[in-house]
DNA sequence: AATCCACAGGAAGCCCGGGAAC
DNA sequence: GTTCCCGGGCTTCCTGTGGATT
């Protein structure tokens, strides 16, 4: 006897292979990605025939596919050159490894084959430079190198390394290296110096969001294979289509949005996945992204959120600033934190309205001045999930005790 | 039309912690 | 270890504002 005896028993009579809901499979075809692909391929097939194909900069939303893309030529092109005589394709990840060391670290790890591998830390930056550079002259082939999410780096550590990846081709011989960079953010190439910007993104690919109908496909192909036959009504599809692309055209979140579903058909124990589930699973998920959004605010907001919550329920009047921040103060005090300022609690409140967990429009009382209505965004067992915050735990025990005292 | 309330919202300065340079 | 610098959180200060009231 197990405990998962009676979990496993119940195991899915719906989802066929579960790998193939998970956004990290990459499918065998990229359904409406073909112009994106055949332009990209254009660009690196120089590379078969050991010439440096142009630096690129692929750009597009969250969820257009940019990764899959890449990582889906970077594997066909190592099916025409299976023993990398010509080219080799690597792929790093700036959101992992974010410094210059690691970055350098990851790539030059992928590339020797040998024994004298750069160590994770000890070594100076200039070494690993040299260290790298003699590998990939070494190698004698053309290197691809995938930045994705490549702004992350910038954030952290500048723009040296991208200096030293484009300028390394000034120094080599035999080898080249060609970048390929890959950034969600539209805005990025504006943050690099024009000297990098011109190396950098000598080719610039843009992936436009998905339309209904192609996220429709997508979830198509990827449903054939990961359900079993029949279990999907017919609506399902489309509606998840549908929602996403409403929301952002984003492949990532509609594929989720599918998975959860099935997710919640199957804990239901229902025979088949419906709108209802899907509706359900919406509602689960954007439940889970407010829940995060909360559960990783600051403390400071969170206190103005609860004193937001406090003024809310005794109904009588309309959230205003001043009324929030006497409260605010109050709780502070209460809870032993020291309190910010007006100003900063206004800020708070701005931010909150952004996050768009209240909502807080300016409103002139004459005489009583001008001042934001606030009004909250958030379900009843979201505002029940923030009052159970460990934050607030000092507010619910002082209470019994002071009762007692009293009696 | 003028007044006045209770803030909004922007600008500038202060302070503190952390990392780099010495 | 000390100093320096930088960035971000926070405060201080200031001007602006919609509309009920005078």
């Amino acid at each position: 006897m197990s405990i998962f005896d009676s979990s496993k028993n119940k195991r899915s009579t719906l989802i066929k292979d579960r790998n193939i809901l998970q956004t990290t499979y990459i499918p065998d075809q990229l359904p409406h990605r073909e112009s994106e692909i055949s332009s990209i391929v254009e660009i690196l097939t120089p590379a078969l025939f050991k010439n440096k194909p142009s630096n690129i900069l692929v750009t597009g939303k969250t969820g257009t596919g940019k990764t899959a893309v890449v990582n889906y030529i970077g594997k066909e092109l190592k099916k025409e050159d299976p023993e990398e005589r010509n080219c080799c394709f690597t792929y790093v990840n700036c959101e992992i490894v974010d410094n210059t060391y690691g970055i350098l670290f990851n790539i030059s790890n992928q590339i020797t084959t040998d024994q004298n591998k750069i160590p994770f830390t000890g070594w100076s930056l200039d070494r690993v430079y040299d260290t790298m550079l003699s590998d990939i002259e070494k190698g004698n082939k053309i290197f691809i190198i995938v930045l994705d999410e490549i702004d992350r780096i910038f954030q952290k550590s500048g723009d040296d390394i991208f200096y030293f990846l484009t300028s390394m081709n000034e120094v080599l011989k035999n080898s080249k290296v060609s970048i390929i960079g890959i950034t969600n953010n539209t805005k990025f190439a504006e943050l690099l110096t024009s000297k990098i910007k011109s190396r950098l993104g000598e080719e610039k690919i843009i992936f436009p969001p998905y339309k209904a109908e192609q996220l429709q496909n997508i979830l198509k192909k990827r449903a054939e294979l990961a359900f079993e036959p029949g279990v999907l009504e017919e609506a399902v599809i489309p509606y998840c289509a549908a929602l996403s692309a409403q929301d952002s055209g984003d492949a990532r979140r509609a594929l989720d949005l599918l998975r959860v579903s099935a997710e919640v058909a199957e804990r239901n124990g229902d025979a088949m996945i419906t709108e209802a589930h899907v509706m359900s699973a919406r509602n689960q998920i954007e439940k889970d992204t407010v829940k995060e959004v909360i559960e990783t605010l600051p403390a400071q907001s969170k206190i103005v959120l609860k004193s937001i919550i406090e003024i809310h329920e005794r109904k009588d009047t309309t959230v205003t600033t001043g009324y929030v921040y006497s409260v605010y103060k109050e709780m502070c005090n209460s809870l032993n934190v020291n309190a910010s300022k007006e100003k900063m609690v206004a800020n708070i409140i701005s931010e909150l309205d952004m996050l768009g967990i209240i909502h807080a429009r300016v409103k002139s009382f004459g005489r009583n001045g001008r001042t934001r209505e606030i009004e909250l965004n958030i379900s009843k067992d979201i505002i029940e999930f923030i009052k159970k915050d460990e934050l607030f735990e000092p507010l619910l025990k002082h209470k019994p005790v002071r009762q007692t005292k009293l009696l």
